[in-house]
Parts: structure tokens; C-alpha cells; sequence
RNA sequence: GCCAGCGUAGCUCAAUCGGCAGAGCAACGGAUUUGUAAUCCGUAGGUUGCCAGUUCGAUUCUGGCCGCUGGCUCCA
């Protein structure tokens, strides 16, 4: 007999190898019914599994979040069958729920369009209706190879390969009608328990079998699955939302930036008041950088081979490296990366140990060769600017060090605004793959840990994650179709300083070899605007608005007035425009509100003869009548304390 | 790079089952001088991404290239 301990603390005994299901019919019929899956020892279960030991169980109806997941697995496998039904002649790849959905891939000699979704999609209909019951099954690896053969999955058949190194000798499978596949579920119990109103297909994408660009692409079909249509309709009410926010929209609608088939995909043209922004952050980073102990240095684009010879870059990054260029018979390149040239600066003289930590940081623009089909508005480009600062460091200065910039890398993304990050910490790769003595990564990768443990941010680590050269910190924030984005990273770098024979002398008199930490905090600024701009939606709090306030005339004669009181604001500092088209009142606040300019301040006879200014917030807030020097108070408190607020 | 889809005026989008390419907004000219999200009238704007091919005729069909979108892979 083992214990089964229930959610209200009560406890059932059983025999070893009851199928959940059984458990939960003895609690109540109904909630048998009404299971959909179940939670045994904090993992989902398919509830015809059996339970085997002492375990906590939890029943999950459909009023739990977590048997979306289910939901969605099931409905990979009904798409499976129905394209089965549809295209006999399909080899099945793998078909997991993700995210917000699902996903199925399949090889399959037919190009996919988008009309066969349709047709899919009712096929799945039709297969919800015939409400079939799903049934689980527990195969031996030779009966599980004999019938994936049978069923010629080759696919299937090599991941039975993998599976029976690792599990044993059984092997569930899902039946339901004539489809049967290799699968852990859980599953619902049948396939009309789905709600085919809460289904769609979403789009057909290649995916390589397994990840590897070496092996046949399969076809992908996404789609998504909830448990009640209105559930569906909400997120595609959030889709539609989060691209309004997509900053490659908001980046042409407020005139941002621009990409430009001549000029080069992938290479980013800022217009004034995508450059102002960037000027607005680059100035607050040199200011933080004065603060933080940082030297600002810069250094060339383009460099000869000999330097990425040393630098390894010609060896291990010349995947991402343009062609060389010929000056003068000597091949140049330009640079993908910061480095090199910045550990040339401190080589140009010995180092005490006094003189660490040495903190050089630069706004230093590189270029890369990304793959056409990766290129992604700022997210992804070909050129960018990199807040890029190498820290030279004593053994001994490796903790304060990383705590420092830890903190400061924080407080500067979240002087932007963000307060949700994913945070990783990347070790050691496994092998004899990575540089370094082991102590030094273990010193270095102790500093990371202890940094973020004093944070207190949750954060995941990945193992073996690191590059050859070093443990590092990444920082994530997530745009605004969830894609995760990295900005910051802190990374130690065993490489370098042996390539370049880095050294300093300490007390001892003799050289010794420093740490070495590249981090950057916005990561890169292309990439870091385009997070702002979803982020925000576009409406920027004051400090970083292109333009702050724009001043609105009801007519003509309120031009001269409006001008002067641009002119203060101006003199206060405060980024203003005069709207002197011959517009109404109207269309002049609509516009400056597409725009998202945060304060209109309009102006009538009223205004003139007061000597005051009616202020209204792009939030569509009317502020009132405002004496100037009052306005400019507002507006300059906002822009000092970077809020969002605009009272 | 690979798979699929897309590319029409500055922007958003129509249209042509192969037969003179259209609207709104923006721009420009004029009128209007307006009180919190679009004043009216007019003008101009295009080798339908580029290059070939098929055809009497291609924006439409075919091929190649460039770019974009969603994925795969990689990364700031």
C-alpha cells in the first residue's frame, strides 16, 4: 500500500500501481469527470498514469491554469491526426504545447499553405466531434520499435533510440481512433473534451528536424488553443495590441528611425528624433559612467589583421567578421567587437596595482554578418553601438567589483523604466572546451553568484552555458510580443589577457596577470531602443520625449505669444515646438497626441493677456490654466526626476 | 543561409481571372482664424521592389536577385 496525500490534508492508501484516475473516482465521480490532468509531487501527470509511491496528488480541472498545457498537447496531437487524415504520407517530427500554444512538425512533401490550415483545422473539428477517447498505453522498447516501424516514423524511431537509453524499458504512447503516437502527455481524456471554438491555427514555419541546420527542415504548423473562445479572442485582442506597440510601427509612425533597402538591411538610419533620443541616453550613460569611476575612451573601426589575428577573432569570430578590406597591400577589418583595441590602450604602459581597478568604457559602434533572415527592426542589425567598458581587475578586487557593476547595471536599466527581467548566470562549459585555470573559474563564477544572491532577484543558471572564455551574467527584458531580448552582460574573459599578455605589477614587484570583465548595460543601443520604445509604447516618460512640449495657437495672432513662450522653455531646457500651421485647435492637439508629445500647451486670447498657458497631457488630463514659469516648473521637475508621471 | 508568405504614391490600403492603376491621410496652392483627438476647395504625386523570360500586350504568369514578415539556427 503507499500514501496519497490530497490537497485538504486528508490521505488515501492505495495499492501500488492504481492509475490515478481510480484515486480520483474514489474521491468523487464528478471530479473524475471533470479531471483534466493532475499534479503529482509538483509534476503535470496524465491521470491514467499510476501511482507508484507515497505522493502528493492534485486533481486539475479546467479552472486551473495549468491544465492549459494539456489542452494544448492534445491539440497538437488531433492537428497531427488530422494531417494525417489529409496528407497519409506525412512523417511525424515532434509536437509540443509552448507559451501560448502549440506546435507540430512534420515532414511532409507538400508545401503547406495557408488555406490547408483551413482545411486542418476542420479535419481537427471533425475529430472533436467524433469524440474519441484517448488511451494510454505502455509499450516495451521492442514493441514500441515494432510499431513506429510499422507506422514508418522514422523520426519517432530515432527519438525511441534516445528515449530507451535513458528511461528504461517502458514507452507510453496515446491512442486515439485510428492515430497513435510516441508521447509522455499528460492528455485530456478524450478528444471532445477540447472546445473547438477555442482553437486556431496561426501559421506554417520550416523548422530543422532537431534544431540542426544539417538535417532535413520540417514544417511547422503553429497554433494556439484555450479552453473557452472568449479566452481565444482575448488573446488575440492581446496579439493585436502588442503590435501597435511593435516598435518597427511606432519607430515610423514618430518618425524614429529608418532601414533602407539601398543603404543595407540591418544597418539603422536614426532621423532627429530617433537621434535625439539616443543622444538623450547616451548623455545620462556618459553621466553615470563620470560617477561610476568609468574612463571613457574610443577607438577605431577598423583595425588590421593582425590585431583580430591576436585577438582570436580571425580563429573563433570570423563567421561574424566582414570580408577584409585591402589598404596599402594589409588587410583590415572592421571591428565586430570593442575589445582588442581598448586592451591596446592599457597595454600602452605598465600598470601598478594601485592604479585597479581600471574601468575604460566606450560608446564604441561595431559591426556584424548576421544571416539575412534574422534581421529584426533595432532588435537585430548589422551595425550598432555597444555600451561597451572592459574592467581590469586584481584577484582580489573580482567581488567588489562585480557587485559594483551588477548594481549599476540594475539601476541603469531600471532608471529606463524596465522592472521585469530575465536574469541568467552561464558557467563553465563542460570539457576541455574552456580556457582558464578552474580556479579562476571558480573564483569569478563565485563573484557572479554571490552578486546576484545579494540582489536578491531570482535568477537561473545556466550550466555549462558560459563562452570559452569566461562565466558570465545576462540580462533579459522581454518586448512586447514576449520575445526575451538580452541587454546586459557581464562576462569574464580568461582569453584576452593572455592573447594580449595583459599584465600589472603588484606588490610582490613581479607581473602579474589581471581579470578582465567586458560588460555592457544597455547592451546594444539599437537593440535598447527598440525595447524602450515597446516598453513605453512610444509615449516616453519627459526625460527621453524627442519632443517634451509643443506649444498649440488658437490663431494667428497668438503666434508671436506662443513663440515667446517657447522661447522660455527652450531657455529651461525643455525640447519645444511651435504648431504655426494654419490647422484648428482640433487637429493641432491630435496631432501632437499621435505624436505622443507629453504636454500640449495651448494658447488663446485668454492665455496672451494672463501671461499663462492651458496645459493638457498627452493621457488626455486638462491641467487648466498654468502661469508659464509654473509650466516650465512642472515640465523641468519631470524631466529631473525621470518619472513617467507628467503631473 | 534554410522553409513559408509578402513587396502597388511619403504613409495606410484598394484594383486588374493578362487589356489606359485608385482612395484616404500626408505634401503643395488657396480660402478659413477656429477653445481641447481630423475646416473646406483645389493641385500634384506611380516604369506597381529590381533584372530577365513567356505574350500582340505583364503590375498580374515564370525564373533570378534585393528587401520585408513569421519561424529554424546564432547572438548585443
Amino acid at each position: 500500500m503507499i500514501r496519497i496525500s490530497l490537497p485538504d490534508g486528508s490521505v488515501k492508501e492505495v495499492v501500488a500501481g492504481t492509475p490515478i484516475l481510480e484515486v480520483i473516482t474514489s474521491i468523487g465521480p464528478r471530479l473524475a469527470k471533470a479531471a483534466i490532468c493532475a499534479v503529482v509531487d509538483g509534476v503535470l501527470t496524465d491521470v491514467r498514469e499510476p501511482l507508484t509511491q507515497d505522493s502528493t496528488l492534485t486533481v486539475l480541472t479546467k479552472e486551473d491554469t495549468r491544465v492549459l498545457e494539456t489542452i494544448r498537447h492534445t491539440t497538437s496531437h488531433i492537428m497531427a491526426q488530422a494531417v494525417k487524415r489529409l496528407f497519409p504520407d506525412v512523417k511525424l517530427g515532434i509536437g509540443p504545447a509552448i507559451d501560448e500554444g502549440f506546435y507540430y512538425d512534420f515532414d511532409l512533401t507538400a508545401a503547406l499553405a495557408d488555406e490547408d490550415l483551413e482545411r486542418i483545422l476542420a479535419e481537427m473539428k471533425t475529430i472533436v466531434s467524433q469524440n474519441l477517447p484517448i488511451i494510454r498505453k505502455e509499450l516495451t522498447v521492442a514493441e514500441a520499435r515494432t510499431l513506429l516501424q510499422s507506422l514508418g516514423e522514422t523520426y519517432k524511431l530515432e527519438l525511441l533510440d534516445e528515449l530507451s537509453n535513458l528511461e528504461g524499458e517502458t514507452i507510453t504512447f496515446f491512442e486515439q481512433g485510428e492515430f497513435i503516437d510516441l508521447c509522455r502527455g499528460p492528455h485530456l481524456q478524450s478528444t471532445g473534451a477540447l472546445n473547438p471554438d477555442a482553437v486556431k491555427l496561426l501559421s506554417v514555419a520550416g523548422a530543422y528536424w532537431r534544431g540542426d541546420e544539417k538535417r532535413p527542415m520540417l514544417q511547422r504548423i503553429y497554433g494556439t488553443a484555450w479552453e473557452k473562445a472568449t479566452d481565444l479572442e482575448a488573446y488575440e485582442w492581446r496579439q493585436e495590441e502588442a503590435a501597435k506597440r511593435d516598435h518597427r510601427k511606432l519607430g515610423k509612425d514618430l518618425d524614429l528611425f529608418s532601414i533602407h533597402e539601398e543603404g543595407g538591411a540591418g544597418l539603422v538610419c536614426w532621423h532627429p528624433k530617433g537621434a535625439r533620443l539616443k543622444r538623450t541616453i547616451e548623455e545620462f550613460w556618459y553621466q553615470q559612467h563620470d560617477l561610476g569611476g568609468y574612463e571613457i575612451v574610443a577607438t577605431p573601426h577598423i583595425g588590421k589583421a593582425t590585431l583580430w589575428s591576436i585577438s582570436g577573432h580571425l580563429d573563433f569570430y570570423r563567421d561574424g567578421m566582414y570580408s577584409p578590406m585591402d589598404i596599402d597591400g594589409v588587410d583590415y577589418y572592421i571591428k565586430p567587437m570593442n575589445c582588442p583595441y581598448q586592451i591596446l590602450i592599457y597595454k600602452t604602459k605598465v600598470h601598478s596595482y594601485r592604479e585597479l581597478p581600471l574601468r575604460l568604457a566606450e560608446m564604441g559602434t561595431v559591426y556584424r554578418y548576421e544571416r539575412s533572415g534574422v534581421l529584426h527592426g533595432l532588435m537585430r542589425v548589422r551595425g550598432f553601438t555597444i555600451d561597451d567598458a572592459h574592467i581590469i581587475c586584481r584577484p582580489d578586487q573580482v567581488d567588489e567589483e562585480i557587485r559594483r557593476v551588477y548594481a549599476f547595471s540594475m539601476n541603469m536599466l531600471m532608471a529606463f523604466g524596465f522592472t521585469e527581467f530575465d536574469i541568467y548566470l552561464s558557467t563553465r562549459p563542460h570539457g576541455d572546451k574552456a580556457v582558464g585555470e578552474i580556479e579562476r573559474w571558480e573564483q569569478a563564477t563565485d563573484a557572479l553568484r554571490a552578486a546576484l544572491d545579494e540582489r536578491g532577484l531570482p535568477y537561473q543558471v545556466d550550466e555549462g552555458g558560459g563562452a570559452f572564455y569566461g562565466p558570465k551574467i545576462d540580462i533579459k527584458v522581454k518586448d512586447s510580443l514576449g520575445r526575451s531580448w538580452q541587454c546586459s552582460t557581464i562576462q569574464f574573459d580568461f582569453n584576452l589577457p593572455d592573447r594580449f599578455d595583459m599584465t600589472y605589477i603588484a606588490e610582490d614587484g613581479k607581473e602579474h596577470r589581471p581579470f578582465m570583465v567586458h560588460r555592457a548595460l544597455l547592451g546594444s543601443l539599437e537593440r535598447f531602443i527598440g525595447c524602450l520604445i515597446e516598453n513605453y509604447s512610444g509615449a516616453f516618460p519627459v526625460w527621453l520625449s524627442p519632443i517634451q512640449a509643443n506649444v498649440i495657437p488658437i490663431a494667428d495672432r497668438h503666434v508671436e505669444y506662443a513663440h515667446r513662450v517657447a522661447d522660455q522653455m527652450r531657455t529651461a531646457g525643455i525640447r519645444v515646438t511651435v504648431n504655426e500651421t494654419s490647422e484648428r485647435m482640433n487637429a493641432k492637439i491630435r496631432n501632437a497626441q499621435l505624436q505622443k508629445i507629453p504636454y500640449m500647451l495651448v494658447i488663446g486670447d485668454r492665455e496672451q493677456d494672463a501671461g499663462s498657458v492651458a496645459v493638457r497631457l498627452r493621457t488626455e488630463e486638462d491641467l487648466g490654466d498654468m502661469k508659464v514659469h509654473d509650466a516650465v516648473n512642472l515640465i523641468r521637475s519631470r524631466i529631473e526626476d525621470k518619472s513617467q508621471q507628467l503631473t
